[in-house]
DNA sequence: TTGCATCTACGAAGCTTGTCGTAGTATAGT
DNA sequence: ACTATACTACGACAAGCTTCGTAGATGCAA
């Protein structure tokens, strides 16, 4: 019901699943939503539809109703939730340590190489006074 | 109460505060335990206790009851679930992403020279062919 | 041996998560 | 205008998480 000036918390499994579809949608609408979950897992449309209905007021995602079919759109952009769970991740699990962190998802998914130099290149980058 | 032979979950928040008490401490009593977790926050020993026995039936946790003050221990090593923990968000945040998940932990936590150099050199380590 | 401290076991309460069914309203096609 | 369809709102519920209090057993010290 309000908007919470508070920080946003970690969003749960169900609802992190669900930001991930309207990042890479972008503002949709239930149904398109529900497809593309139906795409992974079983899911009834009035389950998303309240899932959406939840988020929205937790502030997750931002609802447009000028349509009969509301537009939800997520609240804050991927890079940021991203770096909030990782660095969420990063305390509770990693002591803080970045290796670590970067060892553990090296060793539970082998990057390819195309990926080995992404992650060469970001480090460069960022020890490049980039900040 | 049974062993499952099925794959381990992902560990709870309290849990994991747990776990990371244990893969510090070793092999420990509850107290021992409360302890470390009252330097954190305010904790009853009971729901510590409560937590390990809880721990101990998913099998997130051994209890060696020789003594009266039986000691617990974790049951997976650090380095183990932590790949876990550090596949799994990075299968649901980042679709698969290594780099992603990288620059969202250096974002959210700007590592030091120490830190930096230790990347580099898990990066190195990690491409010259030990794996 | 009596009583205090320490320990485990267990039940239960409050909260969150995730799922879905039902009801009701608006829309559009015939 | 009527009816099937699409949509939102909302209540409810089961399961899991987290916390704690109480009860009972065990050991120790005076």
């Amino acid at each position: 019901m309000s908007i919470p000036p508070t920080e946003l918390q970690r969003p749960t499994d169900a609802e992190l699943e669900i930001l991930t579809v309207l990042w890479s949608l972008g503002a949709s609408t239930v149904r398109e939503v529900h497809e593309t979950i139906l795409k992974r897992k079983p899911a009834q449309y009035t389950t998303v539809l309240k899932m959406l209905q939840i988020m929205t007021e937790k502030g997750l995602v931002m609802r447009d109703d000028a349509e009969r079919a509301h537009r939800y759109s997520a609240s804050k952009p991927r890079e940021w939730t991203q770096k909030q769970l990782a660095g969420d991740l990063l305390q509770r699990a990693f002591a803080g340590s970045a290796s670590s962190l970067m060892l553990g998802a090296l060793s539970a998914k082998k990057a390819s190489k195309k990926e080995m130099a992404e992650l060469r290149q970001l480090l460069a980058q960022w020890e490049g006074g980039s900040r």
